[in-house]
RNA sequence: GCGCCCGUAGCUCAGCUGGAUAGAGCAACGGACUUCUAAUCCGUAGGUCGCAGGUUCGAAUCCUGCCGGGCGCGCCA
């Protein structure tokens, strides 16, 4: 594309300003080539002056002057550059130059914006990991979402990316799970019970103990295990996750249980590991970590006196078992409030000897719900939380999925619900949907009409001079390094606010120019556009998983 | 008390990891449908980037200290 040959001239032009003595190597890399925010800015702009004035203490605006020289010479990708502001260099590409990329956009078509640049790099990303406990609420929505869609845009970058969702369905949590169910399983049947006191409030529990009567009636009534209980409410909430989870449009490769690591041994092979590096000692009747060794405050119990472990020692296990999986690079997602685990994880898993810089913790924060303007009051203790799934029943997939994307990870998300119900007008996703549905609309219209087609490489496009056109193009050309710096950052709102913009800009063109008109070769070559139109859309709504509607 | 995140237009948020005159959407106001879909477009208005210092050619961005909000700080997960 158009933005990595010129970043080639101009890193070419460094390389000269290197052997000709007009600077050291050091700036190597260091230097951007950016898009300027303003008209009047060029195409593109280098700061590489700016920044080699730094390093060699020179003044910045002479050294633009001679990037500048070496530009202006430098083949026919740069039509003429100007030395601005202080000593930013300004370049202008050749005015045809844009237009090539809709052939190059149709030649790729779905590939379009896919690259190799993850190298095939095995990656694991491991998200949602909620323990069969009740339905995903909307916090786990948001992190499903996120993981899915980084997880998407890894693989279209040419990572390896293996999905996966670690659960926990022994221990504490799921001995309370199993005697709510049995508590409501006799308050059915109208027997005496006793709801424990930190029990599972939801009505979900209700209905699990309903469909357990209506499988074995009373034949529980007298059963001192909780098992039964346990199992069946599992069972039931694993599949109502799952069932959501699908209606999301999100797969893993695999679930993960965390009993399996007792089972192997796993969680003792640690404890030995961490023993014999002298990592760990007793105090107390418990089992203590020293996390101090890693920079932390004080050092963590990772074996209770009871003989159980903390969730830490699953934790770091589990995470040792991806590296010993060979993944080249380890993704986490986790709600803001897992933070605290965070340290411990990595002290663990560089206590026996990994390489912590390869796991990367996508945080998140969390997501409030407002209507009407006023905030929709939550807590799962009380069983008041709003599901994903009664979510996705007011709004629908793609609006959740869209709302989920839009904010930065590491900021707070306010959902709207007034605006996500919206079936018109304010409502983003529809605007970047309409666009598309609009563009499928055109194509069908010069069907309809008879516009005779021609090859888009053959076409002449240089028919295509507006300055809406030539900002589409602009647009368009942006596309892969614009997916390749989402996939890379794990920060999938970039494509959201890139596709708001090509709609905005497509919207604009639409209402200003027509395509289909009397002048043959300029509704082909215009046809043309709107064709490559469609592929940037369209790839950029697959590669974050939304759906590209035709018609609307 | 300590750690992490956030604080940018009335509201919700971007801001490409230090660049040029800080942007978008929504809300508000005024316009555009005989024309490929008006779920759209055009225009107007809206700012002490929480506050105060510091670093330098240059700061919304980096450092320090306050203020305000969120999440943590368990032998809970």
């Amino acid at each position: 594309m158009i933005r990595s040959r010129l970043k080639g001239v101009l890193e070419e032009c460094f390389d000269r300003g290197v052997a000709e003595g007009a600077w050291s190597a050091a700036g190597a890399g260091r230097f951007a080539l950016e898009l300027p925010k303003r008209e009047g800015q060029g195409d593109y702009a280098t700061n590489m002056a700016l920044v080699l004035a730094g390093i060699e203490k020179a003044n910045p605006r002479q050294l633009a002057a001679k990037i500048a020289a070496m530009l202006e010479n430098s083949g026919d990708l740069v039509d003429h550059v100007e030395v601005a502001g202080p000593g930013f260099v300004n370049i202008y590409i050749r005015p045809g130059v844009w237009r090539e990329v809709i052939p190059q956009v149709i030649a790729r078509g779905r590939d379009f914006g896919r690259s190799t640049i993850g190298g095939g790099r095995k990656v694991m990303v491991e998200f949602v990991s909620a323990n069969p406990t009740g339905p995903l609420s909307i916090g786990h929505g948001r992190q499903a979402i996120l993981g899915d869609s980084i997880a998407r845009l890894l693989a279209v970058t040419g990572h390896d990316v293996f999905r996966e969702y670690y659960y926990n369905d022994a221990g504490r949590q799921m001995r309370v799970l199993g005697e709510s169910t049995r508590a409501r399983y006799l308050e059915l049947l109208g027997l005496p019970s006793q709801f424990p006191e930190d029990g599972y409030q939801g009505d979900y529990i209700l209905d699990i103990a309903r469909s357990l009567i209506a499988e074995v009636g009373d034949s529980l009534k007298d059963h001192a295990d909780v098992t039964p209980f346990k199992e069946k409410a599992e069972r039931h909430i694993f599949a109502d996750i799952s069932a959501t989870l699908k209606r999301m449009g999100i797969t893993f490769d695999n679930y993960f249980n965390e009993h399996s690591l007792y089972e192997d041994g796993k969680i003792d092979e640690v404890v030995a590991e961490l023993r014999a590096k002298g990592y760990v000692y007793e105090k107390d009747g418990a089992v203590w970590f020293r996390t101090t060794e890693f920079g932390q405050e004080k050092d963590r119990v990772i074996i209770k006196n009871t003989g159980e472990p903390t969730y830490r020692l699953p934790d770091i296990a589990y995470h040792r078992e991806k590296f010993r999986r060979n993944f080249d690079w380890l993704v986490d997602i986790f709600g803001s409030d897992h933070i605290a685990t965070v340290p411990d994880v990595l002290s663990g898993v560089r206590a026996l000897g990994y390489d912590d810089s390869k796991v990367t913790v996508v945080l998140h924060q969390f997501v409030t719900l407002t209507r009407e303007g006023r905030q929709v009051k939550m807590s799962t203790r009380k069983a008041t939380f709003v599901t994903v799934d009664e979510l996705m029943n007011e709004v629908g997939v793609d609006v959740v999925r869209f709302f989920f994307m839009m904010r930065r990870a590491d900021s707070q998300l306010e959902f709207d619900l007034d605006l996500a119900t919206k079936e018109s007008q304010e409502n983003p996703v529809y605007y970047v949907q309409y666009a598309h549905a609009r563009l499928c609309s055109i194509l069908a219209q010069a069907r309809e009409k008879g516009v005779e087609r021609a090859d888009c490489a053959a076409v002449d496009l240089s028919l295509l001079v507006q300055p809406e056109e030539q900002l589409l193009f602009k647009t368009m050309s942006a596309f892969p390094a614009m997916i390749e710096n989402a996939a890379l950052e794990l920060a999938p709102h970039k494509v959201i606010f890139y596709l708001m913009e090509l709609a905005g800009q497509f919207h604009s063109y639409y209402n200003k120019h027509k395509v289909i008109t009397e002048d043959l070769a300029l509704s082909r070559a215009r046809l043309c556009l709107v064709d490559a139109l469609l592929v940037v859309l369209g790839n950029g709504l697959a590669f974050v998983g939304l759906t590209a509607p035709e018609k609307m």
